[in-house]
DNA sequence: CACGCGGGTTGACCCGGATCAAGGCGGGCG
DNA sequence: CGCCCGCCTTGATCCGGGTCAACCCGCGTG
């Protein structure tokens, strides 16, 4: 699973947004955007920004963006790609935490302890904005919007870690995963009812505390309900109201 | 359950760290003391960061510190007593995010959102330590150490909100609980090994997503092990090691 | 006093999802 | 080509913990 030389799926990832060229576009969906174009930004502090960032990739899928316990230098927004965090304990077992999809950012858990507390790997082909963290702090003192972003980015990871906590079935646990995968699309420019899943359905039993058979059981009965269009990894939703419904107590509002 | 005049349980809390006039002590046990008291601080500037803190309560056990939908102002360091948060769904449903001892802050998951998600509420007679946000993000851009501080706050409560979201048993569950409190009462200057439950069984379960009886029969079981002595809520651990070595896989370490 | 009520404990039963098992793709490679 | 190996699907069985129910206790109140 955790092969040296995994295969990249793709010659190229088939996400528009890897278009290097297409910088605003991108910047215009990513997480850090307000930070990085935001209109209120006079040009040198800007430039300080820009220049802190640092264009990392490709990493193939199954290549490690960090690993548990190397030192914390660095937060990193996804360009293009998708990246799974997973923490691995003493038994073996792995416990994937999250998905991260282009324009999000990871490795804000590890400001506390100075060191990844978990591993990033990629699912696709991916490339990644890097962000000296010593750097970014600095220019946080001296530019309260990139101060009060860092505290909003970190406060909203904390909002969205209690989304799995509950007790929850199977059904409305699947059901609220594919809903917020859909709305996590749709606020980076994506389609909301079509999208790959880029994970496995290991990957995502192992995130939603299911077995992997259980996943695929929910959603082959989604299918023969007609929420959901699903082959191979390809989704579409058919009835995102109805899923809404299903997976409403474990989604925000 | 929510009733709007709870009965508060003692006429003064039984918590040692009450006495308002040890400052000293308390300060020294808080999760803001390196911000406070952090001998590389100059004096004018430790005299902003005092006039910032705002001491509020007492509140009796039921109380609300604040509710979901306050509008975000500050965030509150637990000087006394036990605090719960939980969200509640539409269907009237309680989640308990979490349990709050002296020393320990909350309401940073407010900041993204500029609204409280979730309800704060006193299990015990509490006092707090009222932090004005506005008034603290501003000292943060001109003290690196207090941003530093408030980073460090936010990226460990990310780093302990993944602690319950595997699939684990109940014991491994109960045995975690335990240790994680017994390690916080410590953390604080406290016994690691007997200390009173300030929440009922309902709170436990709810919060480890199992049902009342499951605590109820897995506490005895603990009991009838030689692992715990309980009675009602006063708690001594017995064997912790035994304890620990259950809930290992859901410890950090 | 009797009564209600919330919290806690314990027993009996049942169900959702884990586990075990078998088989079907599809892609890479000898 | 034929084989293997991940990944996925589907069926059969089992069990941990949820649910329902009964009961106890302490406390506050009419």
């Amino acid at each position: 699973m955790d092969s040296k030389h995994p295969a990249g799926r793709l010659p190229e990832p088939p996400n528009p947004i890897a278009d290097d060229g297409d910088e605003t576009h991108f910047c215009g969906t990513c997480a850090f955007s307000s930070a990085c174009i935001a209109a209120g930004y006079n040009k040198p502090e800007l430039a300080q920004l820009q220049c802190l960032v640092e264009h990392v990739g490709p990493f193939r899928a199954g290549e490690h963006i960090f690993r548990t316990g190397d030192p914390f230098r660095a937060i990193f927004a996804v360009r293009s790609g998708t990246v799974k965090t997973r923490m691995v304990d003493k038994e073996g077992r792995e416990q994937v935490l999250g998905f991260y999809l282009p324009g999000e950012v990871i490795g804000l858990n590890a400001i506390y302890p100075e060191h990844f507390p978990c591993d990033a790997v990629a699912l696709d082909t991916s490339f990644f904005c890097r962000f000296s963290f010593p750097a970014m702090s600095a220019l946080a003192s001296r530019i309260p919007a990139v101060q009060k972003h860092l505290f909003r980015l970190l406060s909203k990871e904390l909002g969205s870690a209690s989304l799995l906590a509950g007790d929850h079935s199977a059904d409305e646990r699947m059901a609220a995963f594919l809903m917020d995968l859909a709305g996590r699309y749709a606020a980076r420019g994506f389609s909301a009812t079509r999208f790959h899943l880029s994970m496995s359905r290991g990957d995502i039993a192992n995130y939603l505390r299911l077995a992997a058979e259980t996943v695929s059981r929910v959603l082959s009965r989604f299918r023969s309900q007609g929420l959901i269009r699903i082959e191979g990894r390809e989704l579409e939703l058919l009835k995102p109201d109805a899923l809404r419904q299903l997976g409403q107590a474990l989604l925000p509002d």
